[in-house]
DNA sequence: GCCGAAAAATGATGTAGATCAAGGAAATTG
DNA sequence: CAATTTCCTTGATCTACATCATTTTTCGGC
C-alpha cells in the first residue's frame, strides 16, 4: 500500500508500526481491545504534526480519518454562508474529534483548526468502522466516548445560555482553583484563547476580569489571585451540571459500559 | 417482579409483554437485534402517558429509564441556579432521549417536559446497559443513534450562532416547502412552539414573519405562502450543514454502521 | 353568531455583549 | 537595550434580541 496523502503543508512523521500499535493501545478508546483489532486499525494510521493556525479538517468534506489530539490544541469551528464563524468546541489532549462524522460517514458539519502547534494521530475512518463492526469491546468504548462528547456539548450550551460573561469566567477560575487547591491560579492559556473557550471576545474577558475585581479577584499577567473564593462562588454559581466534573472527564477511557 | 413506580401524577398504561416486545422490535434502535436481547430489555419496560406541560425527567436526577418518545412532543430544558431556562433540544416522534445520561449512568444535565400530551416508552436503564454489554448489534445501533444526536446538537448550535432570527425562520420555511413541494406550507406547530424550536421568543417570530413579507412570504394563521422561494433561499442561505438533511434524520435506525 | 380566552401582532424600551477605536503594557527580535 | 510587534485594557458606540405593555386577531364553546 502506498503512502496516504494528506492535504496542505502539514509536516508528516511516520512512526514504526509497533509504535503506532502501542500508541493506540494507550488510548482510552482502545482500552482492553484485542491485539488483532489494534493491528487492523493501525494499518494506515499515521501521525501528523501541524503548526498553529492550520486547517486540519475542512467543513463539508467527507471524513477520511478519526483524529486523535495527542499534543497541542484544536478548535472546532462552524462557518456560515457569510463567512461568520462560531467555535463549537475546544479540545485539549488527549481527545478525539470528528468521531460522529466518521461513524455516520457524513460530511463534517464543522471544520477543525489548530490553536497551538499540534500533533495528531490519524486513524483511517474505514478502518475504524470496520473494526467497530467486528469488535464489541471497541464499540462499547467508542459509544462511551461519544456519549461523553454529547454531554460536553450540552454543558457548553448551558454555560453559554444560562450565564453571563462574568459568571462564566468566575466559574472557570473557581474550577481551576479547585483543581490546584492553591489561592493563586495560573491560567493555562492566553487570554485570547480563554475568550474563545468561554464563548466571548477578548474585550469581554477583560471586562469580566474587571467586574470580578469587586469580588476579590486580582490579575497580573497569567497569574490570578482569588482573595475570597467563596465570594466568587456565591456570585457566579458554579454547578456540577455545567462545569466539567473532572471525574467524568477522566474516563475518556470507556470503562463505564463494560462493568 | 413488582410494578416499577414512576414519580408524579403520570398516567400509566401497562401493555402486554408481547406487545412491548413488538414495539421495541419496531424501533430503529433495536433493528436486527436478537429475540433474546429484546426479551431482556422488555423486562420492566413500560408505557407512560403524560399530559402537556408535565415534567418527565428531573434535571440532576440519576437516569432510571431510557425514554422513547412515541407520540406527542417533548423539550429538553436546562435550568440555571437562578431559575433561568434554556431549551436545548426539541423532540418529535420517534426519538430517544436521555440516552447519553443512561449510557454513562451520570446525572441528567437537563430536564425534560412535554410540550404536547405525549406517550413514552420507558426502558429500564440497567436493562439497556446490560443488553448493550452483551449484544454487539444493539451496541452498534445505539452508537449510531448517539452519533446522530450529537450531530443534531451541532447543527442547532450553528443555526443559533451563525444566523439571525429572520434567517432561521426563512430557512425553516424553505425546508418545509422542500419536503412538501407545494408553494403554500402549513406550519406543523403553533407559533409559540415554533419560537422555542427556533431559539427565540414568540414576539421575535412575529417580527421575523413581518421581515420576510418583503421577500414574498405571506402568513395567514398556520398557512404560509412562499411567493418566491428562491428569493427567500437567496436571502436566508439555507445550508445542508445546518438544516436537517432528511436523509440523515431518516436513519434513526442504526443501519449505517452495520454494512 | 356571539362571547370570553388564548394567541398573535405591534410598539416602546432595556440590555448584554459585539464591534470599533485608541492607548498602554509585555514580550520577542535585532 | 532599543524597537517593533503582539497582547491586553479601556472607552465609545452599535445591534440584535429580549422584555414589557397594549392592541388586535383568532378560535373554541355555547
Amino acid at each position: 500500500m502506498g503512502r496516504i496523502r494528506v492535504r496542505g503543508t502539514a509536516d508528516l512523521r511516520f512512526v514504526m508500526r509497533q509504535e503506532k500499535i502501542d500508541l493506540l493501545a494507550s488510548l482510552g478508546l482502545f482500552a482492553g481491545v484485542s491485539r488483532v483489532t489494534l493491528d487492523a486499525v493501525a494499518e494506515g494510521a499515521l501521525i501528523r504534526s501541524c503548526p498553529a493556525g492550520a486547517q486540519v479538517v475542512e467543513q463539508g468534506a467527507t471524513p477520511e480519518f478519526l483524529n486523535v489530539l495527542l499534543h497541542g490544541c484544536v478548535e472546532m469551528v462552524g462557518t456560515g454562508p457569510d463567512r461568520r464563524e462560531t467555535v463549537v468546541q475546544i479540545l485539549d489532549p488527549v481527545d478525539y474529534f470528528v468521531l460522529a462524522a466518521v461513524l455516520t460517514d457524513a460530511p463534517h458539519l464543522v471544520g477543525a483548526r489548530t490553536v497551538k502547534p499540534a500533533q495528531l494521530l490519524l486513524i483511517p475512518a474505514q478502518n475504524l468502522r470496520d473494526a467497530a463492526a467486528g469488535d464489541h469491546r471497541l464499540t462499547l468504548n467508542i459509544l462511551s466516548a461519544q456519549a461523553l462528547q454529547f454531554r460536553t456539548m450540552v454543558r457548553r450550551i448551558k454555560n453559554l445560555a444560562l450565564r453571563g460573561a462574568t459568571q462564566r469566567l468566575g466559574c472557570y477560575l473557581v474550577a481551576l482553583r479547585d483543581e490546584t487547591g492553591s489561592a493563586t491560579v495560573t491560567l493555562p492559556v492566553s487570554k485570547r484563547s480563554l475568550a474563545t473557550r468561554l464563548g466571548m471576545t477578548p474585550e469581554s474577558v477583560s471586562r469580566a476580569f474587571a467586574a470580578l475585581r469587586e469580588y476579590g479577584v486580582s490579575v497580573s499577567g497569567r497569574t490570578v489571585r482569588l482573595r475570597d473564593p467563596e465570594l466568587v462562588r456565591a456570585e457566579c454559581g458554579p454547578d456540577p451540571l455545567i462545569d466539567r466534573d473532572y471525574r467524568e472527564s477522566a474516563l475518556a477511557d470507556g470503562e463505564r459500559l463494560s462493568a
